[in-house]
DNA sequence: AACTGTGAAAACTTTCACAGCC
DNA sequence: GGCTGTGAAAGTTTTCACAGTT
């Protein structure tokens, strides 16, 4: 156990661990080692056991690692052992998308309600999630008790929507506008960009030494 | 100027700097400093100045550097500085919304056509993109010049899609299936997953120190 | 005066290797 | 025998600080 700032390396890690151990528990496995664990998210168990060990030793020598045990704690410390609730900014092509991604909710995160400028899509619901117009933000969010929100406007929009959700009290932006904004407090952020990672993959693929390093699965 | 491997956060912060260079040349600057490339991207000078120099030194000392060309000179490190043709398997609603998503062509990613399992989906065109039957992946891919691929198919199905989009000689892979394949070949590969941003950012929120630590732009 | 390019130092992350437990 | 937990070593990335150029 160790009390260090925990890196944005070792979180990525413990989804990837997360995952594995939702389909071994699925499959209804009770003993997980580290080598399996790494073999399944592309690390190696030394790596699996130094991420694990910084959060206490709930593993037994020689056996290897409860599935149910661990899977639960994992989820805590990620603090995804209650469904998070989500909504989305801008329902254009990408917010649209997410509003019927299937995958967000298996993995616990609910969309609850999405905004548009757009008085068209404002009223209507997209895969069933309503759709509301941009000047109901600041009372949905509340009254909704959403968690996090993910911008998918227009990068021209993304600063003032910010502005906003941070003003309402949001703790978490997920971010698809690919533009800078400035946070009038501290507010966790990630940015996701598709075009970033192709322009990454297309460096990769002028070196004649592929590799495979990144946010999530890998092979070795 | 410096042969080591360069690492992916640098490949990362490459493409922060050509978004911002492409602006700066849209507004008619002609030079920027590693000063404003750092505010303007969510890193330090220091940081900025490091990356470039890997490559060789094309700042004025006493000035900056000369935003045309460093432009084209990221671009050709990326190498963004033509068009690369893009395919996308899987036409469901992550890879359907892909296919009229006007930033990547702006960034130089032409999709030029997408597959799907469903025959309801082939045949027809999504945004102007024609959607072919899966039976055609090899022709295709091959007959369209396709340089990379993007796998937007449930997780069950991209083991399959990658053994083939390898065989038919793809060297990039860019997956939104958030399951592991092994590959016959060395290829590169970058993952993105939504749900795991969230975890990751849902992890943030609950440590009292909001960071932004990120893949894309940042704030300090 | 302003700003780059870069070695050297500091910080951080991963790997190694082995003692300790089941 | 098999596997965890962990210090110490190796490797990597970032920051510092300053000489050098325009």
């Amino acid at each position: 156990m160790n009390d260090r700032k925990i890196s944005d390396s070792t979180v990525r890690r413990l989804s990837l661990y997360l995952n594995l151990l939702r389909e071994l528990s699925a499959a209804g496995t009770q003993l997980v080692s580290s080598g399996d664990l790494a073999e399944g998210s592309g690390t190696t168990a030394a790596q699996v056991r130094k991420d694990l060990s910084r959060f206490g030793s709930f593993g037994k020598r020689g056996q290897g690692y409860r599935v149910s045990a661990l899977r639960s704690r994992i989820e805590r410390i990620l603090c995804v052992n209650r469904t998070r609730r989500v909504a989305v900014v801008g329902a254009g092509k990408i917010g649209g998308a997410l509003l019927g991604y299937r995958e967000l909710r298996d993995r616990g995160f609910e969309i609850v309600c999405a905004f548009d400028v757009d008085p068209e899509k404002a009223g209507a619901e997209i895969f069933s999630v309503p759709v509301y117009p941009m000047g109901e933000l600041e009372t949905r969010l509340s009254s909704e008790g959403v968690d996090m929100v993910i911008i998918a406007t227009p990068p021209a929009a993304a600063q003032e929507v910010a502005d906003r959700v941070v003003a309402a009290g949001v703790e978490g932006i997920l971010s698809f506008a690919g533009a800078k904004f400035e946070l009038a407090r501290p507010v966790a952020v990630r940015w996701m960009d598709v075009a970033l990672e192709l322009e990454g993959l297309s460096f990769l693929m002028s070196t004649s030494a592929p590799s495979e390093r990144n946010g999530t699965p890998d092979e070795g």
